[in-house]
DNA sequence: GTCTATACACCGATAGAC
DNA sequence: GTCTATCGGTGTATAGAC
C-alpha cells in the first residue's frame, strides 16, 4: 500500500556510485570495529569525509544503508563461494573461507541488526539458504568423486560445518579455545577422508 | 586505579531486593522482545512501573544493568546443566536445554552487546567455558558406561553440539529449514548410539 | 526508596541554498 | 552533488526534595 515513508522533496542520489560504495564501506568498518552503537550518519560521514546530510542523499534512511552493506558483502560471499566451488579441493577451501575469512564480530552485529531489520533479516535468511546450496553442491560432487564410507547426507554436512565453523571462529575471537584443538583434528580427518 | 566513574553523590540501592530483580526481568523481557535499541532506562522503569530515576538508584550505570542480566540468567543456566548433568541420560536431556530452552534472539542480542562491554564479554568467556566444562562431564560419563565406537573425543563433542544446536535454533527462528531434518537424524542416530 | 525536574549530548531526518 | 542550518525526539546520568 505506502510506498516508503520518504519525504516527498528528497532528492535520491544513485547507487553504485563512488560515494555511496565509499558510505558502505566506511559503515562496514564502523560496525565491526566499533558495533551497531557507533553506527551512526554522522560517524559514517566523518569516515567519509563529507558532511551528515548527504548520507541521506544517498540513502533513505539508516535501516536502508545497513541493508544495503549486508546485501552488497553477501553478494561478494556468494560469488566467491561460487568460485572455489568450482575449482579443485573445494571442500577444504569452502572450509577455509567458512573458518577464515569471516570476521565473527560483524557476524554477530548483523545477526542482532536483523531482529529488528524485517528487510535485513529476509537478506540473512537468503544467504544461509544460497550458501548452503552451494555448499551442499560441492560437498555432493566431492563423495561422488570420492568413494567414502561417510554416511552423513550433503545438507546435514553443510550444515554442520557451517556451524562448527561460525562458533570456532566466534570463541577464538572470544579468547576462548576450550576443545578447539580436539574439534580441529575432527575435521581434518574428516577433511582427508573426503578429500585426500 | 580509577574505581567506578560514579557521581560522588549517588546514593545506591542494594542488589538483590525485589525491584532489583523486576528490573532485570523487564530488561530480559525488552531485550528479546524488542532488541538492544529499545532497552533503555525508561522503558525498563515503564515496565517495571516505576519512574527513570529508580533505575538508576539500583545500578550504576544501563552497561551495569545489562551485565547483571546476563549474570543472573547465566548462574540459573549453569545450575539447570549441572543438575541434568547428574540425572540419567544426561545427554539427551542436556541436548534438549541446547536446543529448546534458549531463545536465539536473546541469544544473539548479547553477543552483540559482548562486542563492546567488556565486562559482559568476561561473564560470556566464563559461560561458554564452565557450560563446555559441565558438558564434557557427562559426555565422558556416558561414554565409560556405554562401550561405544564413537572416537570423537568428549570435548569436539560438546563443542560440536552446542555449535550445531546453536545455529539449528537460530535458523529456525529466522524460518530457516534447509537441511535440518537431516541434521536431526545425524544427532539422533548418534544420541542413540551414545545413550541408547 | 521513590519522586520531580533537568542538563546535556547525540541521533534521524528534513528544508532549502549553492 | 554537496553544503549550512535546524527541528524534534530520545538517550544517559545527575541534583536534590519528599
Amino acid at each position: 500500500m505506502t510506498e516508503k515513508k520518504i519525504g516527498p522533496n528528497r532528492r535520491m542520489g544513485p547507487p553504485g556510485s563512488e560515494v555511496w560504495h565509499a558510505m558502505l564501506d566506511g559503515g562496514e568498518d564502523i560496525l565491526r570495529e566499533q558495533g551497531h552503537a557507533e553506527l551512526t550518519s554522522r560517524q559514517i560521514a566523518e569516515r567519509v569525509g563529507v558532511k551528515q546530510r548527504l548520507v541521506y542523499y544517498y540513502f533513505h534512511t539508516m535501516d536502508d544503508l545497513i541493508v544495503e552493506m549486508f546485501r552488497r558483502s553477501s553478494e561478494r560471499d556468494l560469488q566467491r563461494l561460487q568460485e572455489v566451488a568450482a575449482s579443485e579441493m573445494p571442500l577444504r577451501q569452502l572450509w577455509e573461507i567458512c573458518f577464515h575469512s569471516h570476521d565473527a564480530r560483524l557476524i554477530s552485529e548483523y545477526m542482532a541488526l536483523a531482529n529488528r531489520i524485517p528487510e535485513l533479516r529476509t537478506e540473512v535468511i537468503r544467504f544461509i539458504e544460497k550458501s548452503r546450496e552451494i555448499q551442499v553442491g560441492a560437498i555432493t560432487a566431492a563423495l561422488e568423486r570420492q568413494p567414502t564410507k561417510s554416511r552423513i547426507p550433503p545438507f546435514a554436512t553443510a550444515l554442520m560445518a557451517a556451524s562448527i565453523g561460525l562458533s570456532l571462529n566466534r570463541e577464538e575471537q572470544l579468547g576462548v579455545t576450550l576443545g578447539h584443538a580436539e574439534t580441529f583434528a575432527v575435521l581434518e580427518a574428516f577433511l582427508k577422508e573426503l578429500e585426500g
